[in-house]
DNA sequence: TCGAGCTGCCTTACATCGTAAGGTAGTGAC
DNA sequence: GTCACTACCTTACGATGTAAGGCAGCTCGA
């Protein structure tokens, strides 16, 4: 009854690549609470313990799925441009890696990138931060604060306070209108199709900000 | 056999507010991952059971968590402050709550905030930045930058890239001051001393950014 | 006084999760 | 031939959220 009389090689041998494309896939079709080592497995074919074969643990595993990300932030904008425009540019990157992961990226955000490629990225930005910058103290501060903007604008388009799961039925637009009326007023520009202006906008303005409070050697 | 002839009331009666405020300290001090519905009925001296008498599901009591976090947002900074020593003054208090509930603050921030609570706390937000700015365009874009700003500072210092959890242990000092010489160099200002002060220099440099560029009417 | 219904909490059970422990089939070396 | 090794699977365990139903004590109308 032997149907298959050898081994049966119904699909190409497992890899560290195809494991992390397929998870990465899973987690921004399903969402992070809709991925498990098992649905993972099932995806690609496989039992959830092979995985463990090519990763000690799921916390292994994601910590990856960091590393592959950050991979993405490795390649710098071209030297050429003025500086100002090198960093925008790579904050512009930064939101579109955000946006086409948004089921990873509420976990990238809570969790400690030290991975050696994280860690590569990080290390890459601040570098870029400290050739305009008077010092390593304001290249620090700099690249903190404008991380926390980057963070919670690319939280906020994927998984935050207006996108994220809730049990809260959604309010109907005649309570919204009566009781919330300043949120009634915002709510156009409060729309998908007005979030890169904002995020733009926001953008030039703490640059602005901060460069314009200094010396801007880097200008 | 029985020693307790009675029914037994070895402690208080269970309520919305006692489950809620034990939630919260549970998850502040064993983090979110270390949250479950057995564990606070523990926490509680009742079954897991016992909770679904007062919230649908386990997504119903992290919303009323969402919610009893809002209501700190709700009362407003005196009118009689100059309108950006107000908005300001609102963004302090954000950090401090964030600081407040660090094992909340990492499910508050990827999470819908569409309890009625939270609503009205982004409404008095919304409403007070409209104060300050020319338009509801303006205002909408203002609140949302801004937002992230917050979402952002508020994760990093509770359990985003530099202290949330990972499975790579941490770099040696002398392979970091090998490999990393920007991180290495920028080290000192990322101390949790320097926080404080790196979120009040963005803060500033953001606002002064917005409304430099702006007519800056409310001011 | 008596039950009927209600409130507050518990018991049991189930599917799903991460993963520890160990097995097994195929492959290459000698 | 057999030995070691790689790649993958099987089984099992404890933990999780929660559906279904039970049960004891209270309140209230008759």
């Amino acid at each position: 009854m032997q149907d298959a009389p050898k081994k049966r090689r119904k699909r190409p041998p497992l890899s560290p690549e195809g494991i992390e494309t397929a998870a990465l896939a899973l987690i921004n079709r399903e969402g992070l609470a809709g991925f498990s080592m098992r649905k993972l497995g099932a995806e690609l074919g496989c039992e959830a313990m092979s995985l463990y074969h090519y990763y000690p643990s799921m916390g292994h595993l994601m910590d990856a799925l960091i590393d592959r990300i950050a991979r993405q932030y490795l390649p710098m904008p071209p030297a050429s441009l003025p500086w100002r425009e090198r960093l925008r540019a790579f904050c512009i990157r930064w939101r579109a890696v955000a946006l086409a992961n948004p089921g990873f990226f509420g976990f990238l955000a809570t969790h400690r990138m030290n991975t050696p490629t994280a860690l590569r990225a990080i290390d890459g930005v601040i570098a870029l931060i400290r050739e305009g910058t008077a010092s390593d103290e304001e290249a620090a501060r700099l690249f903190r604060a404008l991380g926390y903007y980057l963070m919670g604008a690319g939280l906020d388009e994927t998984a935050g306070y207006s996108r994220g799961p809730s049990t809260v039925a959604p309010v109907p637009a005649a309570e919204m209108a009566r009781d919330y009326p300043a949120v009634t007023a915002a709510a156009p520009w409060f729309a998908p199709a007005a979030r890169e202006a904002t995020f733009l906008m926001g953008l030039d303005a703490f640059l602005d900000g901060w460069l314009g409070a200094r010396g801007q050697p880097g200008v």
